[in-house]
Formats: C-alpha cells, structure tokens, sequence
DNA sequence: GTTAGCACTCGACATGATAGAGTGCTAACA
DNA sequence: TGTTAGCACTCTATCATGTCGAGTGCTAAC
C-alpha cells in the first residue's frame, strides 16, 4: 500500500463523508491536489477496489468506502484533528457550571456531544460493584412497614420499602439499622455474601423476622444490580438528518432497536483497556443497526472503568471529529469528577 | 343534516381510517349497503362538502374527512363499540399480575394500550400536591453530609442530600427529625408554608443552620413540584407505520415535539370534569402535532383527578377503539387501584 | 509510469402515452 | 321530486422512451 493508494483512499473517506455522494475520479483530481490526473486516480482506484477498501454502488458511479475502507481510515490514516483544542473548550465551558448535580452534568454532556457530532450519545453506567456501603437505615412509616434506606459511596440511594410485623417498633429498627451499619459500613457490595450476613445476624432474635426480610431485599438487590445497568441515551433522533436515514422503515427499525437495553449493551461492550473503541458496521455484532458504526470511550475513576460513553452514527460519520470529542469528553469528565460516579 | 347522510358521512369516516385511501362514491354504494346508488352518494357527497365535513385531495380523488368532520363523526356517529367488552378482558388480564409495583404496571398498561391501538400513549402524573407527608427523616452519612428522606402518602419517595455543619451529631438530626416529624407529618404540601415551618422551628437553636437547610430544601421541593409533573411516554415509534407518516423530515418533526415535555403537557390539557376528551387536529392548539389528535382521559381517584392518560395518533385514527380502551384502562386501573396512585 | 482520448454503462430526469378511478352534469325514469 | 344511468371530463399513477451527464475501463501515445 503505497502512500498514493493511501491518499487516494483518504479523499474518498473524506469526501465520501462529507457529501454523501459516490466520490469519481475526476472530483478527487480537481478538489484534493495529487499532482496527477484523474486517469492515474482511476487505476489507482480500481486497485483499491481490488483490495476490498472500497467499493461502487453501480457501474459508472463513484466509489464509496468499504468498511474495511473505513476500518483501513481510521487505524492508519486518520489524523487526531485540531478540533480536540475546540472541543476542549467548548466541553469544559459547558461543564463550568458545576452547582448542579453531577447525574445532570452528564446529561448535558451527552446532549452537547449528540449535538455537535450529529449522531445518539448512550452512556452506560456500571452500577458500583465496587462502591461500598456508606448508610444503612430502616424507617418506620407505619405500622407494619417500613423503608430501607442505602446510601453508595458516590452518593447512589436506593429505596425499598419492606412489610414487617406489625408489632415492630421504631426502636427495634433503630437496632437493627445500626447493627447493619456496624457490620456492613465500608463493604463492597462484591463482597456482601448471604451466609455471611446470616451469622452476623442470628442474635437478633426477636427482630429475626425484619433482618431476613431485609436480607432478602439485600440479595435481590444484589441480583439486579448484575443486570440493570443504568443506560442514558440521547440524540436518538439526530440521525434522521443524515441522508442515509431517509427511509421511515429503516429510521423504524434503527430507533426500535435503539429503545432495547441488550442493543445498546452488546454496542456499548468494549475492551476495558483500550481508551476508544470504534465498531464499524458489522463489526458491532448487530444486523439491526448494520449501516451504523459505534465509537466507545471508556470513562474511568482513579484507573478504573466506571462508565462509558458511546456515540452511534452511521457509518459514513466523521471518525475524525467524534474520536476527537469523545476523547476529550471523556478526560474532561474525568478530571472535574474524580471522585464521582 | 339527514340520516343519510349521516350514514355517508360515518362511510366515509370509517373507510378512510381502514385504508387510508380517499374513497369514493362507488366504494360506499358497494361496501356499505345504503340502497341507493354511487350518483346519489355522489349527490349528497357534494352536499357534505360543502358543508365543510369532507374533502377533496384534488378534482377527481375519492373524499377524505375533514377535521370537521371526525369531529362530527366523534361527537354524533361514533359508537362506543363491544370493543369495550374485548379490551376490559384484555386489560384486567394483563394488569393481573399485581404483586409488581404500582409504577410498573402503569407502564405494562401504557405499553398495552400503544401496542393495541397503534399510537403513542402519554401518562401525566399530577404531583400528588394534595398528599400528605407520611414521614420525613434526616440521616448521618457521614460528617457534614446528611441524607434527608421523605415518604409522601402513595408511597413516593424523595431524597435529598444536605450539607450540614460538621459539629452535627446522629443525634441533633434524630432530634430535628422528631420535630418535623411531629409537626408535619399528615400534612399537605399544598399547607405546608415557609412562615408556619419558621415559627414551628424557632426554639432550636442548636440545630437552627440544618434546619434552615431543610426547610430550604422543602421550600424548592414545593416549587419543583408545581412545574415537574411526571410524564411517562410509550409507543413513541407506533406512528411510523402509519402511511401518513412515510416522510422522515414529518416524523423527525413530530418526534422531536414529543420529546419536549411542555408539548406533551399542552397536549394533555383536559377539562378535568368530562371523563374523554378528544382533540382532532387543530384542536390541540399546536403546529407541531397538526395531523395528530389527541385523546385524553382523566384518571381518577376518590373522584379527584390525579393524572391523565392520553393517546395520540393521526387524525385518521381509530376513535371509537381508542375512546372504549382508554375508557376501559382509566376505570380498571382506578377499580384496580383505588388508594394508590 | 503517466496521461489523453474514446467508447461504453448506468442512473437521474424529463417527456409522453395510457389506464383507471372518480367526479359533475344531464336527461330519463318512477 | 328524488333517484338513477350514462357520459364527458379531470387528474393521478404508471410505464416506456429518450436524453444527459457522470464516471469508468481500456488503449495508445508520451
């Protein structure tokens, strides 16, 4: 692959991107200056064709990139744009208004990223698994029931409510409540194990029946967590201005898979590693979101992944801009909440 | 206006939102036995739109309903079907399963009635502002930091965290907690009132900077409430199947209004008194939703209106099917949940 | 190795012809 | 007087046809 083939590959992304259009011959020769002739473009192309980089959509059309095209674009000849300074800026402006609660402040992020970019932001937040117990505290609200209160390290509450026998009194919740924070205070919830919470509690004779209620809800909380990601999407529709999404069919299917949390799961999974991701095409696994691509940023605390941000588009997207923004946004995030979820 | 037609009238109607096709005279001489021939329809065809009930696409087109008309059709001609019988089977048996949360079967019902009718279902939930307080409590998590947890009658949580002043101990807060506790619980939000709360509250001292905290807290928690209604949205995408809905840049368009909360809101708006109501087209007052209409029913509990439950759909929607299972869910959901909400 | 030139292909678009659905009007009928 | 058959007319949808232009591949010359 030689560094004319390599150009020439680049124009066609590039333009290809920008217009929608098949890219010919002659516009690479007369818009991108290589010093030859459209002639010479077109043995060039018909090798790359060859190749499997890029492809026509009929005779006599011009060429569009392939997904190995855009894969081939994006490992080795796409350039770490400029616009990282920009969006920098613009990011960290919009981030400046920290009063508000950090679950918004992502909201706007992701809202501002799906604007500039064009494309759905989704963020997925992996429940703390790690987070440990700050506060557990069972209420009274009447007479045979009560609330259960948790508090996360990085400011997650959970509420439940739990029947308990009628005769319980506030002070036996107070008990129990402290009992449980005596124990558990500190501990991840990786490391809560039923048998263990057992023993701990089997002197609390007369508040048994409260304490295995409470287990209960415990285990059951420990159950959903491993499921229940919490998913935020946004931009959802933003890719019906592309002109590859102006069959209502598609746009249907598209937005429909979109609504399903094992959808945006399976795109969002990536190696936790790697700083970005970016899936192309069938590359994602998935045939209803085929003619998208999928960029993933993994957003960690203190080394560690906490979250991740994603940005889906159609495969014609700008890899450029959006691994640019979702880098920055990502590090952004990072250093104005590090010790945040 | 005489029976007959009426009796076009309702033809008309009826066919246009089976098959979304203008009809024409021939089609109702055919399909609907009125005993008269196409040229008579076609006489008292001519007379209904120049009454303004239907209309021409263009000269030599079939005639399709004017707003004018389905609202004739709604008001005079619809018949609450025996769809009624079908769909109060199908809705007590889906919201069977009853051991879910209230808030889940809310939404299995929403998810129902979209799947069923083919639109879009809304429910707005009206803060409860006539709930009373069932418990209000402030937890320690950790030094300066205090968790403020309030039960509102229908078991609706809220909570809040407070900064408050290191020196504060479990014990100044339990202290404080009683207080409100004592003074507020079984009230209202709507009596709660700042000069009330202050004067309740004078004589402690100590704990005077959380109280204030507080009674801040409640006093925006007051505000939030008039304008944060909870909307809940199902079926965004049933639209998209509909043929008057094949244009992407109307459907981005339409879509992108039902995102927007004070659209939904102005949508919804409906006379508390009547139990339906219907807004074809124009009615709803909004340009976004111009080929939409909307129908809306009041849900009801102990005879007071606590949310809405609304449908929105094309203009060629299905009323009578739509009007009898929106009936049908708002009174099993109130049969089924009278003291919730 | 590069380029100019040329024949060829194919889609986009405009044009025109045709069929069919539906109307309005008129005259005849009960 | 209301109803109906018949007919001319209108308009759209559809298909075939022709033309244009963009783009290609190939060949021969540089």
């Amino acid at each position: 692959m030689d560094s004319r083939k390599q150009k020439i590959l680049e124009a066609v992304v590039l333009d290809y991107i920008e217009t929608a259009e098949p890219v010919g011959s002659r516009t690479i020769s007369k818009k991108y200056n290589l010093g030859v002739s459209s002639a010479t473009i077109r043995n060039e192309m018909a090798d790359l064709e060859e190749m499997g980089l890029i492809e026509q959509p009929h005779t006599s059309a011009g060429r569009v990139p392939s997904e190995a095209g855009y894969r081939y674009y994006v490992d080795y000849l796409m350039a770490q744009s400029d616009i990282q300074q920009e969006a920098q800026q613009m990011i960290s402006h919009a981030l400046q208004d920290k009063q508000q609660k950090v679950g918004d402040v992502l909201r706007d992020s992701m809202k501002l990223l799906a604007e500039v970019t064009n494309c759905t932001t989704v963020m997925v937040l992996d429940e703390n698994r790690g987070a440990a117990l700050q506060l557990l505290q069972l209420l009274l609200v009447e007479p045979g029931k009560a609330l259960m209160v948790i508090v996360m390290e990085g400011d997650k509450i959970e509420n439940h409510f739990l029947e308990i026998p009628k005769s319980m009194t506030k002070e036996d919740l107070e008990l129990v409540s402290a009992m449980m924070n005596q124990n558990l205070r500190g501990l991840k919830v990786d490391d809560w194990q039923r048998s263990m919470l057992e023993t701990i509690f089997q002197d609390l004779t007369r508040q048994r029946q409260v304490v295995d209620r409470a287990l209960e809800m415990l285990s059951s909380i420990l159950d959903i967590r491993n499921k229940d990601k919490k998913i935020y999407l946004d931009g959802g529709l933003n890719m019906l201005s592309q002109p590859e999404f102006q069959d209502v069919n598609k746009v249907k299917t598209l937005l429909h898979s979109l609504e399903q949390q094992e959808v945006l799961s399976q795109l969002m999974e990536a190696d936790n590693e790697t700083g970005i991701t970016v899936k192309i095409g069938a590359e994602t696994g998935l045939d209803e979101v085929k003619d998208c691509s999928v960029i993933v940023a993994n957003y960690k605390v203190k080394g560690k992944t906490v979250g991740k941000v994603g940005l889906i588009g159609p495969t014609r997207m700008d890899y450029a801009t959006a691994v640019s923004m979702l880098n920055t946004m990502a590090q952004t995030l990072e250093e104005a909440y590090p010790d945040k979820e």
